[in-house]
This record gives C-alpha cells, sequence and structure tokens, in this order.
RNA sequence: GAGGGUGUAGCUCAGUCGGUAGAGCAACGGACUUUUAAUCCGUUGGUCCAGGGUUCGAGUCCCUGCACCCUCACCA
C-alpha cells in the first residue's frame, strides 16, 4: 500500500472547513475509569492505550475525533509533490533532484544549491498510524489512508509544546490528522511537516506485528477489519474485486442489459445441482430454500419480454468448503435474447478483458507462479476433441468408455453413458486445461436446460471456460422448447442421486416456458474464482471479505 | 468424510534427549531535531489450545476433544 491507490475517486474529500479539536471540543467530565484494575493487567498493552486514552480526554480532546473537513488524500499528496520548489535567496528556482534516484543525497544537493528554501503546498491528512520513529524531540510518523501512505514530521519546535505533547499520547494504529507543509526530508522522502496536529480516534487493541502484519489465516479471517487495515496488499485486492464487479456491470449495461434482482428464496433450488440451504417461512408455514443459480428466475424475465438480463448476486450451496469453494458466493448470470453460446464466448471475452483493463496489469498476468493469457480470442476446442486428446480413447466409442473409465477406478455400473464420460473428463481432462479454454459441444444428457445441436441431439450447445484447471464460466444455447424441458426434468439419469441432478422439475418454470421464451444465449460467471485469477490469489476465502467460519472458541 | 500439519507473550516465531519458559517487535522508563522495520540502555509481560493419562518431573511422550491450514473426497 505504499504507492497510491488506483482508486481515483478517493483522492477528492468533499467538506467544509473545520477547526482544530481543541477550539471545539471541550470535555470537562472525568476520565473513565478503566473497567478492569488487576495487577495482572499491567502486563497487559491495552492497559496502556487506555491510560493514554485517559490523557488524551484530560487535554479536552475527544479521543475518537470530530469531523475533519477539507481533507488532502494521500495519494493526492503524492500527485501535489510536483509543486514542491526550491527556490535560491535571489529568488530563482532551481529544478528538483530526481528522488526516485536511491542514491540522491538530498542533503548534499540542498547544500550544493542553497543557499535556498523549500516551498510546498498546505494539506491536512488524515489516516491510520502504521510506522513510528521517535527520535528525541522529533517523531516521524508514517500515516495511511486508502490511498496510500506518507511520512509526518512532527518537531517539537515546528508543532508547540502542546501539540508535541499529544503525538506523545499517539500508539501504533490510532487514525490521526495533521496539517501542515508539504515538503521533503534530508533524504527526499515526501513528508508532511506538520504544523498542527488532530486526534481521531484510539485504537484500544493491540496491533498485531508492525512488520510481519497479522498472518494467522484464523485471526486474518475473524478480524478481516485488521487484516485490512494492517496487510499491505489486502484493501488493494478488495478494492479490485470492486473495480472488477463495477467493469462488469459497465461492460453488460454498456451492451443494453438491465439489471434485476431475482428472489434468493426458492421454493425450488433449481439451475444448478447442489444441496440447498434449508428454511422456513413462519407465516405461510412453508419450507424454502436459499437459491443455489440465478438461472430459472431470469428465463422467466426473458419471457416477459426483457431481452437482455443480468443478475450478479449470491448465491449459497449447502456443501463443501475448500480452497475453491464457500458456501455463499456471487455469481454472474446473463441472457441475451435471440444470441446463442458463441454470443456469449465473445462476451466472456469482452467481460474478462474489460475486467483486466479496470484494474491494470495488463493481459499477460501471473497466478501462482504460472503465466496466464488473456489475449483474446481465448482457444477453442470441443469437449468430443479434448477427451480424445488426454485419454486416447474415443468419447463416442461406448465400450472403449467404460474400459477406460474402470481402468482409472470409476464404477461405470447403472450410470448412465454421459455421466461416465464426464466423470472422466472431469478426472482427466479438467486439471491440465490451462486456457483459458473454452470447452464446447457437451453430452447433452448433462445438460438439461440447454439447447441440442440441429445435426446431432446428442450433443448440447454449452461451454464452459477453464482456467488453470479451474472452472470459472459456464454458457448455454438456452433450451426454450417447453416440452423437451418438462421431459428433461422428468428424466432422472440412471446413477444419479437426485440431489445432484439439475433437473429438477419446476412446473411454473414450465409454465412460463410454454409462453414463448426467444431464443437466447446465457452466461454464468464465478465472479469470486474470476476475482482469485485477476489478483493472484489462491484461496477464495482471500476474495471473500467474510467467509464463512465456525464460532470462535470462547 | 479420510489423511497430514499447526496451535507457546498483544503480534511474528524459537524451544535440542522429558529437567527453572526464550527471542524480535509491541508496551513501560531513559538518551537523541531529518528518521526509514530508526538506533542505543534498562524494565515488564506466559491458562505453552482444552481435558485426561504416563512420569519423581510434561510445552515436549500417549489418549480424547476443539480451531485453523494443506491434500484428497464431496462440490461443475
Amino acid at each position: 500500500m505504499s504507492s497510491p491507490s488506483r482508486f481515483a475517486l478517493a483522492l477528492t474529500q468533499p467538506g467544509e472547513p473545520n477547526h482544530p479539536i481543541s477550539d471545539v471540543f471541550m470535555n470537562q467530565q472525568p476520565p473513565p475509569q478503566s473497567e478492569t484494575s488487576k495487577a495482572q493487567d499491567s502486563k497487559d498493552p491495552r492497559v496502556a492505550r487506555r491510560e493514554k486514552l485517559r490523557q488524551i480526554e484530560a487535554r479536552g480532546l475527544d479521543p475518537f475525533g470530530v469531523r475533519f473537513d477539507d481533507r488532502t488524500m494521500i495519494g493526492r499528496c503524492h500527485q501535489l509533490s510536483s509543486e514542491i520548489r526550491w527556490t535560491r535567496e535571489d529568488g530563482t528556482d532551481v529544478p528538483l533532484p530526481d528522488f526516485d534516484d536511491p542514491d540522491l543525497d538530498y542533503r548534499q544537493w540542498k547544500a550544493d544549491h542553497g543557499p535556498g528554501t523549500e516551498t510546498g503546498p498546505n494539506v491536512r491528512v488524515a489516516g491510520r498510524i502504521m510506522l513510528a520513529r521517535g527520535q528525541g524531540k522529533l517523531i516521524f510518523l508514517t500515516l495511511r489512508d486508502w490511498t496510500g501512505d506518507i511520512q509526518i514530521f512532527i518537531g517539537k519546535k515546528q508543532v508547540g509544546d502542546d501539540d508535541f505533547e499529544l503525538a506523545k499520547l499517539f500508539d501504533l494504529g490510532d487514525l490521526v490528522g495533521a496539517e501542515g507543509r508539504l515538503g521533503r526530508t534530508n533524504t527526499g522522502e515526501l513528508t508532511v511537516f506538520a504544523e498542527s496536529l488532530f486526534f481521531h480516534a484510539k485504537m484500544l487493541e493491540p496491533p498485531p506485528d508492525k512488520h510481519a502484519g497479522l498472518t494467522n489465516p484464523d485471526l486474518r479471517q475473524r478480524m478481516r477489519y485488521a487484516d485490512l487495515a494492517f496487510n499491505d496488499g489486502v484493501l488493494q485486492t478488495f478494492l479490485d474485486r470492486t473495480e472488477i464487479v463495477r467493469s462488469i456491470r459497465r461492460t453488460l449495461d454498456n451492451e443494453g442489459y438491465c439489471e434485476v434482482e431475482g428472489p434468493t428464496l426458492h421454493m425450488i433450488a433449481g439451475g444448478a445441482a447442489a444441496r440447498p440451504f434449508a428454511t422456513h417461512h413462519n407465516t405461510l408455514d412453508m419450507p424454502l430454500t436459499m437459491r443455489i443459480a440465478l438461472e430459472l428466475h431470469l428465463k422467466r424475465l426473458m419471457v416477459g419480454g426483457m431481452e437482455r438480463v443480468y443478475e450478479l448476486g449470491r448465491v449459497y450451496r449447502n456443501e463443501g468448503i475448500s480452497p475453491k469453494h464457500n458456501p455463499e458466493f456471487t455469481m454472474l448470470e446473463c441472457y441475451q435474447a435471440y444470441g446463442d453460446y458463441n454470443t456469449m464466448m465473445d462476451l466472456t471475452e469482452r467481460l474478462i478483458t474489460d475486467s483486466i483493463e479496470a484494474i491494470g496489469g495488463g493481459l499477460i498476468r501471473q497466478y501462482d507462479g504460472k503465466t496466464i493469457d488473456f489475449t483474446p480470442p481465448f482457444q477453442r476446442a470441443t469437449y468430443a476433441e479434448l477427451f480424445q486428446q488426454h485419454t486416447g480413447v474415443d468419447p463416442s466409442d461406448e465400450a472403449a468408455v467404460i474400459q477406460y473409465a474402470k481402468q482409472i477406478g470409476l464404477d461405470p455400473e447403472d450410470t448412465h453413458p454421459d455421466v461416465v464420460r464426464n466423470e472422466i473428463f472431469e478426472a482427466k481432462v479438467e486439471d491440465s486445461l490451462d486456457g483459458p479454454i473454452f470447452v464446447i459441444d457437451y453430452p447433452a444428457s448433462i445438460c438439461p436446460l440447454t439447447k441440442r445441436k440441429r445435426d446431432n441431439p446428442a450433443v448440447a450447445e454449452r461451454f464452459e471456460l477453464f482456467i488453470l484447471g479451474m472452472e470459472v464460466a459456464n454458457a448455454y444455447t438456452e433450451l426454450n422448447d417447453p416440452d423437451l424441458q418438462e421431459k428433461l426434468f422428468e428424466t432422472q439419469l440412471e446413477g444419479q442421486d437426485e440431489e445432484d441432478s439439475m433437473a429438477k422439475m419446476d412446473h411454473d418454470f414450465v409454465r412460463a416456458l410454454r409462453h414463448a421464451m426467444p431464443p437466447a444465449g446465457g452466461l454464468g460467471v464465478g465472479i469470486d474464482r474470476l476475482v482469485m485469477l485477476l489478483t493472484d490469489k489462491k484461496s477464495i476465502r482471500d476474495v471473500i471479505l467474510f467467509p464463512l467460519l465456525r464460532p470462535e472458541n470462547a
């Protein structure tokens, strides 16, 4: 976080002038007693922080601050550094040296070019104290807001005895403010030379290790606020996630899509194969499930005339937790009337390349030490081709497929041949798909919501996008034939448990299709996995702010 | 669900063969007006995840439980 964030909007802050807290806040109340005063508490760093809080109050300041207007965001300070001038006594400006040069000795440079004076714009910054270096009657702080870090110079002579006493009550993690001139220290570091100080909020808990941060993964997830505040890059990852989601909305909005909000409580958890969370409505005395997909309601809307429609929202699947699975996760589903799965392939590429543009870093990216080239068009290959390539077995040769399944330890008995094929595909092909690659044309019987190819009803017009073995997107030419849909809902594939089936009878959905849904392409994207890939994060928990955890031990 | 790993100071981590509980950072006291994870001197700080067992003696060995991580299974 030492470089300014690309969250450009945050660099300016609306507001009115305000006043140092000492002018507007006079707290005459006695300081509150700390909750406990047991002997062992003297060992606890929290006690020292409570004591400083009391002393801040005793100085007539609110240890939890007041409004602070006309703030200069720290990223903006870095931009304003170009306004720093070095003026000789004769009034001429000397161009400043290159402060990025690690060998620069600014003290020497000033001696060589002086005598003169450095001037710079006045700024008012606020943020969290990340580092503090005391040096007698001097204190250096490293202050961080969400646009970057900057150093604050606090000299006893410069801020006065009063503010210097206040600065001695600062702890790592406190939120403070400073007003003063922007300039450079002898080493050339951009610095706010404080003339007055402000106190905004006391951190009463001890901060994590100032260098290592909070590394305990359990604590990082339970105390995400501390993870965000003290671990480098965490905030940026989540800001990147926001940028990716914004970009996806922008891309779809620009293409004329309309965003909607479907119900999250479903009577029938359809649209995907997954176990749902069960819940209950009391007044209606009715069992309900949390949605596992967005699909069936968005298609109902296409029947109603929403020709380009999408929803970007949370779905819930009551299944295992792993580095790639969280019980609730974010899906995008979008549907385009009169399109097909090829339409959605092109759209998928635009959604991803636009997202990359939004967070920067280029189309060729690193993930876990591997390189992913997102330059479109992405590779395309059929399911059957890849099957043949990776297994050496012709997927249309049923006997050979069964033979191969037994060979790799699968049990093909009483199981539909397409399910067997797919188990082989998942076991032997998916993991080696580095991609980005569109796998197209799936066996029809495992795709009950997908239109079949006109010339080959055994194949469904479906693709999945794989990147480094991870399924990122899934799309169909949507099945809009109500009679076939009803039939597919009735067909339970052999060897498949009911809860594993995507085909759950939904009479209302079939009735909707009977009102005529236009031929359409539909796409689903796992947003969390896309964010993982674009931000180089190995665990879905690193891109979900508050992943599901077991309750904390008391 | 199975296997493996981890759990020690506020944080990050050592802890040998079973023999008085350690370091760095943070905190507290002191020196220092251009530092950069500031430095230097000094001090304080422990339910060794929980419970049980073996033992003269357990952070260490054994059993049970809990939490987290990893791999696998499940899960498009």
